[in-house]
DNA sequence: TCCATTTTGGTACTTTAGTATGAGCTACTT
DNA sequence: AAGTAGCTCATACTAAAGTACCAAAATGGA
């Protein structure tokens, strides 16, 4: 307030920007954490897989029943790019095709 | 036995052709029940969505990640016929192709 | 800064998938 | 017997998917 002394108000700013960067930092975090559920064990199992958190990401638009373009515009990408990171995961995930790779997926609970 | 009457002979023989008739209407019973589990729960919700028997099984077949010809060649069909079969399902589920008939499928809990 | 990995994208092809249409055959129902 | 539904298969296409190979940025450490 505008009685309030001034270390009064010097605490009251160095707790609203410890806040502040608390706040960016969470969110910043879950950025990425939102990829990986909580628990990190599908990060693991991936990781494991040698699958790159992008693969990952593509893998679960494949097994949400997206083509190829529909996963490229979602995600902002070409298509030549989903292709290669499909390619990768097919290869990673020792699948013939895409169907392949949502059933060896499933069996390996990672998505 | 080379003793036995002849009457004895005609009814061994009757009775050996019932259990063998038997046999066989027990296995072809088989054939049609097996498709489904024992709850038949399953059988319930195709057909609601008037997907067949036949339909039913490619449709697993489809979700374990197997190409048209790998099914054709499991289920003793053309790859012709599977394509029909995989069509027609794909209007029954309303989906736009195979992937997303599968992620379907698994919300309906029909696989 | 240098290195390794990841991500992105392109071209050129081959292979699968999927659509449209027609047709014969069997089994069940009215 | 006639109709209906299901199963089978074919031909002829169009559309996706997938492979192979290459290469330029971006990223994140050592």
């Amino acid at each position: 307030m505008v009685t309030g002394s001034m270390d009064t108000e010097i605490i009251i700013a160095i707790v609203a920007f410890v806040f502040f960067m608390v706040g960016v930092y969470l969110h910043k975090k879950s950025l990425h954490v939102d990829q990986f559920p909580k628990t990190g064990v599908n990060r693991e199992k991936t990781k494991s897989l040698e699958i790159s958190p992008r693969e990952y990401e593509v893998l679960k638009e494949v097994a949400l029943g997206l083509s190829n373009k529909e996963i490229a515009d979602k995600l902002f990408l070409s298509e030549s790019t989903i292709k290669t990171h499909v390619s990768n995961l097919l290869v990673k995930l020792n699948a013939k095709r895409r169907t392949h790779a949502i059933q060896i997926a499933h069996e390996l609970k990672i998505i």
